[in-house]
DNA sequence: CGAGGAGTTATTCGATTGTATAACAGGCAG
DNA sequence: CTGCCTGTTATACAATCGAATAACTCCTCG
């Protein structure tokens, strides 16, 4: 019986598949669903991989949490940022990205949902979340504040601190409930409703998200 | 070696007893790490009770899944209706439920994006779910209504259910961040920052909510 | 008080898991 | 073209899992 035909990939290359294929075995089975056998199999290669490369079963799917919120971030600020025109802009097109595919996925939403589960009781993993956690919420404070100053509203650190909580808590909340009951709305719905309500959260007139750009 | 002595449970109390040992075993170890048997071991009873009165490891977590949601809902409209004054105290009442203890808790907000994470890819759990979110949606649509008439504004069906949709939404993400993250805020911090929120969502005067009862 | 049955325990089994180790082979240095 | 390093495969192993079965005991009912 031959040994199987292989390819030799650099590094990264082959722990991105591994991770892509972790991510991919914890959506559909679960955490404990995700055997490294079947991790390897979605890979296509072979288990003694995932050792090889990232030590332990552990090692390998903090690796594919961090990913998973590393894409999530990456996704919405670059959205963010090639809205080269004013900060009401920018901020608009930031919250839509939230609510609009790659990110508004009920596979991201499963992941990331799995791996919040475990923040509480595993250490590694609540640093994860909270690194990603504080950068999103950075983020949303230097989007929310230029938006604030142009309209001649209060800007002061604590408000504008205030203001990116209450954000990002329904940024949240919408994208995992859109994202699991996605069959109840439209696809205009969210994106539509999160630029109204964001509207209202930081006591802008009205219209002033959904129109601009 | 003699057997264990045991005492004799009417099927309720067993079912509950067990229950809730599923549930600190999942919320302690994940889905992967409640096994039968440690799910008997925290219950103290041995696994083949497990079977005896749930059939299978499956049938055990789903209903665990299930309690778990109904205790959510059932608290927050319990503290709802407890509030006997005008509309604006129960809706108060209701968000502020759901930021404090006991629903604002770290191992229920963990047990929930566990659960959260099996929606997609178990019809079970997708079932548990929607019927979850249907009645907590329902609720908040009865208690934002006459909310609105007292204050003069829209409150057609429409715009109710898109107010519950953005409100759940803020709920839900406050919920789950705040639990997680509640080192960060104080304990009054949530519960004055959704009260806040949740009038400028729905178009209130300054302080209806805040101050009411 | 003393059977009978349902609730509970004890024990076992095949399957699957994560990990360890040795054998193999692809592709770059010389 | 040819070693040789290391990415990769193949195989094995102890531990643990869910499930099944049989034995036992608490409690109810007559």
């Amino acid at each position: 019986m031959s040994r199987k035909a292989f390819q030799r990939l650099s590094q990264d290359d082959r722990r991105r598949d591994l991770i892509e294929a972790t991510l991919v075995c914890i959506a559909q089975h679960g955490l404990h669903g995700a055997t490294v056998r079947r991790i390897a199999d979605q890979a296509g290669v072979t288990p003694g991989l995932v050792r090889h490369h990232f030590g332990s079963k552990e090692e390998m799917i903090r690796n594919a949490y961090a990913y998973l919120v590393g894409q999530l971030t990456t996704e919405a600020s670059e959205r963010a940022r090639q809205a080269r025109g004013a900060a009401d802009a920018q901020l608009r097109q930031f919250l839509v990205a939230n609510m609009t595919a790659p990110n508004l996925s009920e596979e991201k939403v499963s992941l990331w949902a799995t791996f919040v589960g475990r923040v509480r009781y595993e250490a590694d993993f609540a640093t994860i979340h909270r690194e990603g956690y504080r950068e999103f919420l950075h983020l949303l404070e230097a989007l929310i504040e230029p938006v604030l100053i142009d309209h001649g509203l209060p800007h002061d650190t604590a408000t504008c601190r205030r203001h990116a909580i209450a954000l990002n808590g329904l940024i949240d909340g919408l994208w995992v409930e859109g994202s699991l009951n996605s069959g109840l709305y439209g696809q205009a719905l969210l994106p539509d409703l999160l630029l109204d309500a964001s509207e209202r959260l930081l006591g802008l007139p009205a219209n002033t998200l959904s129109r601009s750009h």
